[in-house]
DNA sequence: ACAGAACAGCGGATCACATAAACAGTTTCT
DNA sequence: AGAAACTGTTTATGTGATCCGCTGTTCTGT
């Protein structure tokens, strides 16, 4: 496709093929030649991408900016230049290195929709335990070697049902899309909740969660603010099935950490759907099933 | 709950009982009091957050800066926080009004899942159509008025099936989830394909995507970095799966305009999850069923 | 060995941005 | 009239990404 540029620096010492990749896909695979002149390079793209993700974690992703990274390592902001392009690429860097510290659950022979349960709720708890992975810019495109090893286990697992690979990777998108959306949700939530109670008991509101009260967290109503919207400014003929919906309302009996279960609702859903298209593609009956085509 | 700082400045006129409520949520509803003295404001909640959407349509999110908004409507920065208290606050302002601009699908009387299905496509469109709005740091949270007017007309289409009022958000929710989640993917297909045939065709970065060839743009292959990837880096042991997927893969016959039927892939298995759940609810056979709460 | 190229990390500077503080003019209430 | 409540502006502060040129280091080819 495209025949520009053929920059002919072959790698001396071996064959090293991998030298005209573009440079993001090269340090995510850890691909890119090591100079060969000049001084010793003190840093290195792990030391970088391990510290910003420790600043994250510690302080959320706005807290990761070029200074702090290099500050925290003991190095100038620009240093950090020499390792990667820019900040947009260590955010990639940074999602695949995620990637890598969460353990892929193990591969249930025959059953495929308890390892893509599995699969998914495990990402679920990863994107919890890193809350601000939700905030990078995640593009599809970029694909690094750790969360590639996620794919190859989701593809793994719709291995047996011989779908086509299209079928396949949009199946594995739409558990990926989910991961993420109820990902964000469960956050939110979480962050609300503690929201609510620090307001409640007046406490600072940089008080970090893990200092609030575990029972009054969980009996925050995450509706609050639905309800005082509802009940003060929605007119009933505007809103009529809301309306409706929250004069029956009765507030549930508000099980302690009820997370658990609300991810599976949403999970199950989309589990069953796929089980739906399984069903439908491969014992299919003749007139609706077809290639998921439609022209 | 909260029972501090009641604040008692009543509105004058008339029975405007909506005083104390979060700023946010007063200006989202258009509900602030109109000042009483000093000089006619100039400029209006609406106008700023109407220049900010030309802004981001124009240009994208990165250019909605207070500068440029205020700019393009001939003021300087610092005029707009009279109106709004932040940016974050603009931003909550423009979702709301993009939910206005999109216009709400009929409700199809006893059909839920073709209301549900219109419903979610109408809003990936609107999604497609503004790429922006992924961007946008959306929390669940303040809830605008035309936001809640979806809200509301989702909750009509499944009222009929007298669920929970919890499961019902939950499905509506899990249909929210889903519309960015698609949205992301479809978005970030074309921008990939843009890419690549700009690239291919020696075309500058910044060409708009309207002068693309139409043809070239379907014909891009969207697994591009995929099969870079699995064919120069990504050894067969570590990607066994990815790696058989690969070599028994046809490129598919690249229909013209796919996109339509990618949005149903997606849709069709989370409608039938629904589906699934409903049926398994509202027609249950005793045993599986049970109100969503595991406990 | 040695010159010079290639490279590391630094310091300073630029630019854009959000937002705070103080100000000057305007309208309305008392 | 005069204070109070506003409006939009000017000025300033702090932060962040990134550019550029500098100093010093370490290979490579001779």
């Amino acid at each position: 496709m495209s025949t520009s540029d053929p920059a002919d620096r072959r790698g001396p010492d071996g064959p090293d093929r991998a030298a005209d990749l573009p440079p993001v896909i090269a340090r995510l695979w850890g691909r890119s030649a090591p100079p060969r002149r000049g001084p010793k390079p003190a840093l290195s793209v792990e030391r970088i991408v391990r510290a910003a993700v420790d600043l994250a974690d510690a302080e959320g992703l706005a807290a990761v900016s070029m200074a702090r990274v290099a500050e925290s390592l003991g190095y100038s902001s620009m240093a950090l230049y020499r390792y990667v392009e820019s900040k947009d690429e260590l955010l990639v860097l940074m999602a695949d290195a995620v990637a890598e510290s969460l353990t892929l659950p193990p591969l249930p022979e025959g059953d495929w929709r308890a390892g893509l349960e599995a699969w998914t709720r495990a990402q679920i708890e990863g994107v919890l335990a890193r809350p601000w992975y939700l905030d990078l810019p995640l593009t599809t495109a970029p694909v690094g070697p750790h969360r590639l090893r996620w794919i190859d286990r989701a593809f793994a697992m719709l291995e047996p049902l011989g779908l086509t690979m299209d079928e396949t990777l949009q199946i594995v998108g739409l558990l990926a899309q989910h991961v993420l959306g109820e990902g964000r949700v469960q956050v939110e939530t979480r962050r609300a909740a503690a929201e609510t109670v620090r307001s409640a008991q007046g406490l600072p509101g940089d008080t970090p969660e893990r200092d609030l009260d575990e029972r009054a967290l969980a009996a925050a109503n995450p509706y609050a603010d639905y309800e005082l919207v509802l009940s003060r400014l929605a007119d009933p003929e505007t809103y009529p099935a809301l309306t409706r919906a929250l004069t029956t309302w009765e507030p549930a009996p508000a099980a302690p950490d009820d997370w658990e279960s609300d991810v599976g609702f949403g999970l199950d859903i989309v589990l069953d759907g796929i089980e739906a298209f399984v069903a439908r593609r491969t014992g299919g009956r003749p007139g609706s099933a077809g290639p998921a085509r439609t022209a």
